[in-house]
DNA sequence: CCGTATCCTCTGTGATACTG
DNA sequence: CAGTATCACAGAGGATACGG
């Protein structure tokens, strides 16, 4: 009884499948940043490794495993010798592009409102209304 | 001297600064969640603690903490009894909308593509490339 | 109601060594 | 070159109790 009153209220906002959806393929250290340099031109293994500082063979195996099972990215293997490998977007993964460039273009005009609040002391954001 | 050399060919794809700065904003567990609730209507502590299931008071506490320090979010304390603190979108963090939405429009169509590649099999991206 | 303080868990991540 | 296999660890996250 009083346990319908709750959910009613409860329900004022409501759970976001389609975020879940999406942070569940892009979480991960490395996968954004993976993704930026496919999103520019398909790449080899060790390239993404030198493009990407920091990230270690083992990470960066995993996070493209990763978005190869979530249908993002394509693996594309030359039996040459010596063996060589290709990562790039596949077609689902094109549409991803769209949002890589959108996290880049915030985080561009984020950087330029530090610079423009570093260079003078700033009260920040803490507000306490009247009463 | 070899070193130039090796330098000129790992600058093929060069570091993205503006991704970082937006992953330094936007990651931790509940973030983005957070901000999907802010950006339908300004929120209380314990209106968030319910909408977004399995938050735990302390992670709540901390990631709004983040979100404030970057900007993101406001704090707006009532000296009222009981006490009453709104959370809500600073300006800046009007910009972020945008990010969102992007993030959950993309979720959206991922999840229908899910739909329908579960209900036929299909070989997976791995792909061997003639030779 | 809205937190902070502690302690503890566990997963993601990193380092190293070895293989097709 | 492009991985796999282990082991080890930091630090993000969770549980619980207490405070303004």
């Amino acid at each position: 009884m009083t346990e319908e009153l709750c959910k009613e209220h409860a329900k004022l906002t409501e759970p976001p499948p389609e975020i879940e959806a999406t942070l569940a393929v892009l979480s991960g250290k490395w996968k954004i940043l993976i993704l930026w340099q496919l999103m520019r031109r398909e790449c080899r293994f060790n390239e993404l490794r030198r493009a990407i500082k920091g990230v270690s063979q083992h990470m960066l195996t995993t996070q493209l495993r990763d978005l190869e099972r979530h249908g993002i990215i394509t693996r594309t293997i030359f039996p040459e010798v010596p063996p060589r490998v290709e990562y790039a977007l596949s077609e689902h993964g094109e549409s991803l592009k769209n949002v890589i460039r959108t996290l880049a273009t915030w985080g561009h005009t984020h950087l330029r409102r530090q610079q423009a609040a570093t260079s003078r002391p700033v009260t920040r954001g803490r507000k306490v209304a009247a009463g």
